[in-house]
DNA sequence: CGAACGTTTGAGATGACTCAAGCGTTGTGG
DNA sequence: CCACAACGCTTGAGTCATCTCAAACGTTCG
């Protein structure tokens, strides 16, 4: 079922099986977008919302001369705007890292699906809560930590959601990011990230190559990144 | 009222009267705190939320040596932890700025008034995505901003949202906010806060000194920080 | 084969940090 | 009512992390 992965294993909330097909008959269709392309602009006003089924997908906001900051990196099972199912408008674009599947949700078929289910509309709101913690664990990677310790810290986070979206066996994943973006999402050039990316390797935390991550020694890398997954509101940590 | 400031003048929801006053009769108690005390600790289990009537307040995360970084700060009609309602335990702690005048809304009474109000729970669930949208404007700061944009920044936000919350003229406002705050707003050091506000002062700009902020040019200040108050989802920009 | 893209490396510049000291105000207890 | 501690603000000098600019290399793909 393409819902699946959806809060999948939540501390705090769980999705009972009427839920989760009734979810699953919202779903208008399956798109799929090749990699590098946004799919929904800053402002648009918003009638479906989307859910990631595969690949890797982002939201940034862009600066006055083009350069982007990555406010979010979306992992398969996440319900990627459904914060434009109340606000209707996004204060962001949307767009793909590599190719991607994505189940879309018209916001009509959201309706009714919480006519039916009412208390589905408690965890919509839950998933969209997980978005701002992340969120939160992101200011503090950007306003407290070096250049290593952000990118071993998102690497941290990758792992620890990919591992949960049964994406990862907790070794190594395919995270098909290149330095530029990793540079925009930790708000670093892409020079200094090359460089960072061997640090991490030479010291023999992770290894970041060719679109997938080899973590060496996950207690170390933790450490460094001052990651502690608690955010994630995971129910197995 | 209490609630009066609450969700006041946001595009895309309004409070009918009976929401606000069955919000209004939600509340169980009105607390006063002193300035620069932790109110709530990240962890713990919460049963109820907090609607800030008066004062400053901040939400923060601590790094492993003690240094914090703001992740949100709160001005008068702001729902500061209605995440805890769905989420149950804060991924961070909540303290005040200067002294503050609280409303407490017991989790149970907010069951009720869902009950009671259906369509005020997707106006509760709208507030707290405004709140992840000033999360991502705050990454975008973070992330993109040298130091002098991103107090230019801050100073921006704060004047848009304390002139929606009926705190200010929009020519200067009361902000008790001392440079380490700034600091820990800005992910700068308090050294540098200082050169900072220096530069905005002699610039022109904006003039920030004994808890007072005046503004002495919106128009090259908003500039300067590529400030576009879109995020705050504000009826009346 | 050539273009496009992502990665790598070097050298030099600079924005922000660290450390350190001094200043002004406020509040408090002797 | 004064002395002094506490706090926030200010300034300077030197250091360091990260950025900028520039060039080269490898791979992929048309």
């Amino acid at each position: 079922m393409y819902t699946d992965r959806f809060l999948k294993d939540k501390r705090g909330v769980r999705l009972e099986p009427a839920e989760r097909a009734a979810l699953e008959a919202a779903i208008s269709d399956i798109k799929t977008f090749p990699p590098r392309k946004t799919v929904v602009f800053a402002g648009e006003t918003m009638n479906f919302s989307m859910l990631l089924i595969d690949g890797l997908m982002s939201r940034y906001i862009d600066d006055r001369r083009g350069f982007r900051q990555l406010v979010a990196v979306h992992v398969p099972g996440d319900f990627m705007d459904l914060h434009g199912f109340p606000l209707k408008q996004l204060d962001h674009d949307v767009a793909t890292l590599t190719a991607s599947t994505v189940a879309m949700v018209p916001h009509r078929a959201l309706e009714q699906l919480i006519e039916a289910e009412p208390p589905l509309a408690r965890k919509l709101w839950f998933a969209t809560l997980i978005d701002a913690a992340i969120h939160r664990a992101w200011l503090f990677r950007l306003g407290r930590l070096d250049a290593t310790g952000r990118v071993a810290h998102f690497i941290c986070e990758m792992n620890a959601r990919l591992v949960a979206a049964d994406c990862s066996d907790g070794q190594s994943f395919a995270l098909g990011l290149t330095q530029v973006d990793l540079a925009e999402i930790c708000g670093l050039t892409t020079v200094h990230v090359n460089r960072v990316v061997r640090i991490l390797r030479e010291e023999g935390l992770c290894r970041i190559q060719a679109g997938r991550v080899e973590i060496l020694d996950l207690k170390r890398l933790t450490a460094r990144a001052q990651f502690d997954p608690y955010y994630l509101y995971n129910a197995h940590p």
